[in-house]
RNA sequence: GGGCGGGUACCGAAGUGGUCAAACGGGGCUGACUGUAAAUCAGCUGGCUACGCCUUCAGAGGUUCGAAUCCUCUCCCGCCCA
């Protein structure tokens, strides 16, 4: 359902975004009905796009359904050096192969939130594979070193006693003019991003051109309900992960996340989030519930809704019932009486055999439904026998 | 180029000749509990042919009965001065 842009309320554009600059001059020119092209900067140096990517995706999304163009820009240069944005170390520097493999799979992810036929993608290497040493110089030129180092991250750095690479001086640079490149209207980011895209405005302006507006969205706070979601900090749920494990991961965030999530990464509207936040606040609403039905949301978006379904029932079936998942890993074992140890190195359950030891003396081990506590005795391995490992590691006995 | 301070287990960070496989925190794992892979509490958290042995404290040598701890060289990082 394509409206034109004209007839779309602003806000609807502007909803749950946190800085906006100009947003009188943006304002104006959404009401203008002229189609914008919104830049949105993919960063291929991690392959993976967990649900903290989707929020901006998602707002872009909606931009494109009001008739605006998003310009995605591939950053097989910038990727070469990593974002130091809240960065506490250099990153490590990727091949240029690496970085378009990235990509390629990046954009793969990313078109399960925006749609495909309605946006424009461009590649860093089209203006930067050429840039002339005067060229650099010029672009440097636009910026002083006491500006790149106001922002708090490299501060943070040179009051760690950390290194900064000089290369990454330039990040917010290649970054402002990927807006001169691509004449962009509107550049769209995480708040994290102010500052690389408050960089574009200048960078623009050094080259004769109009600044753009620029747009950003919250963070999403990653699952252990503290920091951003992150691959790095390893509280994130990935776009390509499997249901059921979306599933389990969302519903172990923190209760005071669960509003947050469904408003960030679900088409909730404002009616609803308000009804379950009061539902929250008088007892009404099971906290439990509701996030079953947020993960049940979220995962729908990626796998569809029965698969969703499928998740939410294998995992009350699994982690509050306590029953086995319906579909378990199958080991080959020989037949021959085995110590105990040994086959849960075997079968992948345990990383040596001292944690094995340390499993089955933690009482973490059952065969069948049987706590095993010991392992002085061989043990006999029989057709079909279910080994498990706590609540999330099992496998079944396959003998030869 | 000069001066100074650093490089410790998954991460952060103690330890400055033996009692160090190495405090503490985070993370992870297991258990109890429960509304969940939440919260809380408890335990565990290098490996092994295990009451002992092997490998680890940037790297290579050396001193010593004995080193993460002392010495030498090398590599890497930060700060200040130039």
């Amino acid at each position: 359902m394509m409206k034109a842009p004209a007839d779309q309320p602003v806000a609807g554009l502007l909803r749950g975004v946190v800085d906006c600059v100009d947003r009188a001059h943006l304002e104006a020119r959404l009401k203008s009905g002229k189609p914008l092209r919104i830049k949105f900067g993919v960063d291929p140096s991690a392959p993976d796009i967990h649900l903290g990517h989707t929020v901006p995706m998602r707002l872009l999304r909606r931009w494109q359904e009001h008739g605006h163009l998003p310009v995605l820009i591939i950053g097989d240069y910038t990727a070469r050096i990593g974002d130091p944005t809240g960065r506490s170390a250099t990153r490590p520097q990727l091949s240029p192969e690496q970085v378009d493999l990235h990509a390629r799979t990046y954009l793969d992810q990313l078109f399960r939130v925006v749609d495909k036929g309605r946006v424009e993608v461009r590649h860093q290497s089209e203006w930067f594979s050429s840039f002339q040493l005067d060229q650099v110089l010029r672009l440097a030129r636009t910026t002083t070193v006491a500006q790149l180092l106001q922002r708090s991250d490299f501060d943070q750095r040179m009051r760690g006693e950390q290194p900064i690479g000089v290369h990454e001086l330039f990040y917010p640079l290649l970054q402002g003019y990927d807006s001169v490149a691509v004449e962009a209207d509107v550049e769209l980011g995480g708040t994290d991003q102010l500052f690389n895209l408050l960089r574009g405005r200048e960078v623009q302006q050094a080259y004769g051109m109009p600044p753009q507006d620029i747009v950003t969205v919250p963070l999403l706070v990653g699952l252990d309900g503290q920091r951003k979601m992150s691959k790095s900090l390893g509280n994130a749920v990935a776009v390509a992960d499997p249901p059921g494990q979306q599933f389990g991961q969302l519903m172990s965030i923190p209760d005071h996340l669960i509003l947050s999530y469904l408003e960030l990464l679900t088409d909730a509207n404002d009616a609803e989030l308000a009804a379950w936040r009061d539902g929250l606040a008088d007892g009404s609403v099971h906290p439990r519930r509701l996030k079953a039905e947020m993960a049940a949301r979220v995962v729908a978006q990626f796998h569809g809704e029965r698969s969703a379904r499928d998740a939410s029932l294998e995992f009350d079936a699994v982690f509050r019932d306590r029953k086995l998942p319906t579909a378990i890993p199958e080991v080959e074992v020989s037949s021959d009486p085995v110590d105990l140890r040994e086959l849960l190195v075997r079968t992948g359950l345990a990383g040596s055999r001292s944690e094995a030891a340390r499993l089955v003396s933690q009482g973490g081990v059952r065969l069948d439904d049987t706590v095993i506590s010991s392992w002085s005795e061989p043990l006999s391995t029989r057709e079909g026998m279910v080994l498990r490992v706590g609540k999330r590691r099992v496998v079944r006995l396959r003998v030869h």
